[in-house]
DNA sequence: AGAATTGTCTGACTAGAGTCAGAGAATGGA
DNA sequence: TCCATTCTCTGACTCTAGTCAGACAATTCT
């Protein structure tokens, strides 16, 4: 990426702290410190355990939080109770007082964001939403984490369970992990293979596999899945960009793999990732095309 | 404007400020406190003065700016002295390591900025940076804002010489303002007149003014100028709406002008905000075009 | 020259936003 | 049953980021 982007992206975080920022912090504000305003805000219409909201809240200190409650307790804005099957747990909700002044707070954010649009005209104010929206999903775009994992992690579990099911549901034949040529995932575990989730807020939103079996004549792409959730993200070309890396650095020289007719998408992302239609290389009765890609070494 | 855009504006701030305001304060942070970063970066290359750095920061108190000096001194980054032909004025310059551990938060916000873009593919970057300079550009167009002033104003004088000096370069004629049907532009001072200026961070950008004589046919716009960088933000159409707003508030059924063909944006943006072409209504020696709309009571 | 103004500095405060080290209650496991 | 663990709370701190009032020096105005 080039120097003129950078720059481009630093000048929009300057304009964007100056005008939005400073909108989203004071806006907050009503006189209350932000710290109290925040909670107020996570809690939530049907309240919520205590430990939930810190973590909520990126870890907060527990003692922070409890003297937070205690002061917002003290305003009448929140009761305090503890867990049924747990009273060592704490729960919050808000009381009718705290519920008025969170929708103070939101309508107060309501007429900031009015505020920002208003001295646009409406042809102005269409473009600048459809462009944060633009950069919005970019953004989260960019916020999904790629990391391999065993594939029995529960987050490698359940991004298979959502793709088997998901093949159950649009291959004519219906979809049987038994029957299918790789009836387990032991095979993409490390080291003869590998196992990629991807997570946005630390939850699993996609995964893919690789088998790197020494000696075969190429490394092969297994249990691909994005959330639909994040298509459109560019998730499923991150994954083949970085299980070619890794097969390249494995000392394969091809990719290959197969894929049913009913994935659409998926074979158009592989056509447009440089991946050629080929004869099959395996008997998978679910696949009807396959593909491979020489990769540089 | 509707409720879904509001929505989707407060989608934006919590997304950018999650991914982009922690950036943006954090990068600062390099173990120093936000303030002093800020000070630090505001100083610049060649030194500047205290009470205008303390300005540029949002009119800080001084004894507090006072204090980070001190601090920042302390730690050799700054020398601070007094200006020459004023003592009372003390002015701040870099050390080398002041420049030094600017150049360190310099390479830090680029860094971040990278990380930003890292995980994209070309494609989605490029999206991305363009939307960003959307996004800022239409923020920059929401923040300016339009006032009536006094034409005889310096922001109004400062518009104004622009103005003629902009003429001037652009009328195969040249332009002489004494030559021209508005010698003076008492005439759009209230109450028979109004003068808009248009101002971004307090520096003005635009003029705009309205001759609004009692019993006149017409309001009649004049001397309308936008400064060349804020050009495409939609000033020009906010000035003749503004105007229009005030026109009619005054009893008018009808707002005119006239201009010359070497304006031809502004033509243009006259044809397109419903302004009719009519037969020259006055013998305005430097105009071309006439024209007219007729504006809702 | 004397008075008012301007710019800076110091001292004394405040409030927010946390951190850290226990203490104490409830629970789960051996 | 007892011991370790989990969760919350309290007290005692720290560090930022200011604000406010007044002192002092240099300058400008009258």
């Amino acid at each position: 990426m080039d120097a003129e982007q950078i720059h481009r992206v630093r000048q929009f975080n300057r304009t964007v702290t100056e005008r939005v920022g400073v909108l989203h912090e004071r806006y907050l504000g009503l006189g209350r410190p932000v710290g109290e305003a925040r909670l107020l805000w996570e809690i939530g219409e049907q309240g919520c355990e205590v430990r939930e909201l810190r973590e909520r809240l990126g870890g907060l200190d527990s003692g922070y939080v409890s003297r937070l409650l205690r002061a917002l307790e003290g305003a009448g804005l929140v009761t305090v109770g503890a867990l049924e099957r747990d009273r060592r747990v704490r729960t919050v909700r808000l009381t009718d007082a705290g519920r008025a002044e969170r929708d103070v707070l939101d309508r107060r954010s309501d007429r900031a964001a009015a505020a920002l649009l208003e001295p646009l005209d409406d042809s102005r104010r269409d473009r600048l939403v459809a462009a944060m929206g633009e950069v919005e999903r970019l953004l989260t775009a960019a916020t999904v984490t790629v990391d391999a994992v065993d594939p029995g992690h529960p987050d490698a579990e359940h991004c298979l369970r959502a793709y088997y099911a998901e093949l159950a549901e649009s291959f004519e034949s219906g979809f049987d992990p038994v029957r299918s040529l790789l009836p387990d995932t032991g095979e993409l575990r490390s080291p003869q293979g590998v196992f990629l989730v991807a997570r946005l807020h630390g939850e699993p939103v996609g995964c893919a596999g690789m088998k790197l079996l020494p000696g075969a004549p190429a490394a092969e792409i297994k249990r691909m899945w994005v959330d639909p959730r994040t298509r459109g993200l560019g998730l499923g070309r991150r994954f083949l960009a970085e299980l070619e890396t890794r097969a390249a650095g494995r000392g394969f020289d091809t990719v290959r793999l197969d894929t049913n007719r009913a994935l659409s998408t998926a074979v158009g992302l592989y056509h447009s990732c440089g991946f050629q239609e080929v004869a099959a290389f395996n008997d998978e009765p679910y696949a009807h095309h396959w593909f491979e890609k020489r990769i540089g070494g």
